[in-house]
DNA sequence: AGTGACGCCTGGGAGC
DNA sequence: TGCTCCCAGGCGTCAC
């Protein structure tokens, strides 16, 4: 699943790949790809072709290349996007969606999405920040992200930290994964409440955060199947460095304890039990339904 | 306003 | 073998 360090490795190759090119022709194969993109697909094909990428940004989990019409391409890839960058020739996947071609003939962008979850779209101004992405917090690689103010606003909400990880208004670009890394990195359970958290354990927890998303990203981010690539279709290699999410049953590298899974917003969420003990008075919550590993298809990780 | 539940999607594995 | 069910999960929307 894409997370921030995922996306930034998109980021990078989309740097790479189509900054300073000009965009010849667009096909929209799907429209539910554009779906976000409220003038429909015609118009959002209208508003790229002819225009010049003039960098590429991120912010969370959201991408968007600024245009020299003063409007930007939106992206964001929701849990099977793909952004590819390929010679024209090389066949079709089976779930293309968006073609771009640029003027130069090089190598074409392509939007590849199984669960479609993702979608493109273009909006008006991209410099700094498109208005489309106010409600999006920064995140904690952004020079501009104010840890105190961070700190402060998690211990006011009145949620478990795992919840509060999670919200992209709060914090954005941690999904499931990469806050169970994080939560085990700082011992602390998911079910802690934010405001019985002190101060420094909070700046703890960015820091383990701000740590963990850091290495993924030197790693070309985690790949669990075909699911998530770069834009040149290479998979990534932080899932052999993951200590809890996706080990159940497996030793924490910290203690020796078996890795827990247990249920959480009709997800999973793995933990240490020894390091990471659930907070006193928070009731056991109901055991993942599956004992098996959660991964989805093609999980390669060793099972024991 | 803050919080949490729900629906959207597909492919593949488990189980029958 | 073939069918059905379940599961992965980000985020927009909506209800309380």
């Amino acid at each position: 699943m894409p997370e921030l360090p995922e996306v930034e490795v998109v980021r990078l190759g989309l740097e790479r790949g189509v900054v300073g090119r000009t965009v010849e022709q667009v096909s929209v194969g799907r429209a539910r790809s554009v779906r976000r993109h409220v003038e429909g697909a015609g118009d959002f094909v209208a508003r790229l072709q002819g225009r010049t990428v003039l960098s590429a940004h991120r912010r969370g989990k959201h991408l968007w290349l600024p245009l020299d019409s003063g409007d930007a391409l939106l992206g964001h890839l929701g849990m099977s996007g793909q952004l590819l960058v390929v010679p024209a020739e090389a066949p079709d996947p089976k779930h293309l969606h968006v073609r771009l071609r640029f003027a130069d003939a090089g190598r074409e962008l392509r939007f590849v999405d199984q669960r479609t979850f993702g979608g493109l779209f273009v909006v008006a101004g991209g410099e700094p920040v498109p208005p489309a992405l106010a409600h999006v917090a920064r995140d904690p690689l952004d020079p501009a992200f104010d840890d105190e103010a961070f700190v402060a606003a998690l211990r006011r909400r009145r949620t478990g930290v795992k919840r509060a990880l999670l919200d992209q208004t709060l914090v954005s670009g941690i999904g499931n994964i990469y806050a169970d890394e994080a939560l085990w990195r700082s011992q602390l359970h998911g079910n802690r409440p934010t405001d019985g958290l002190s101060r420094p354990a909070v700046r703890r927890l960015l820091l383990s955060a701000r740590e963990v998303l850091g290495e993924a990203i030197a790693s070309g981010g985690t790949s669990f199947d075909a699911l998530y690539v770069s834009t040149e279709g290479v998979s990534g290699l932080f899932e052999r460095s993951l200590a809890a999410y996706g080990r159940e049953g497996e030793a924490c590298l910290r203690c020796g304890a078996p890795i827990r899974r247990e249920s959480f917003m009709n997800r999973s969420s793995f933990s240490c039990p020894r390091c990471q003990p659930r907070p006193a008075g928070s009731t056991k919550p109901a055991q993942a339904s599956r004992s098996s590993s959660a991964r989805t298809a093609g999980g390669s990780l060793p099972s024991a």
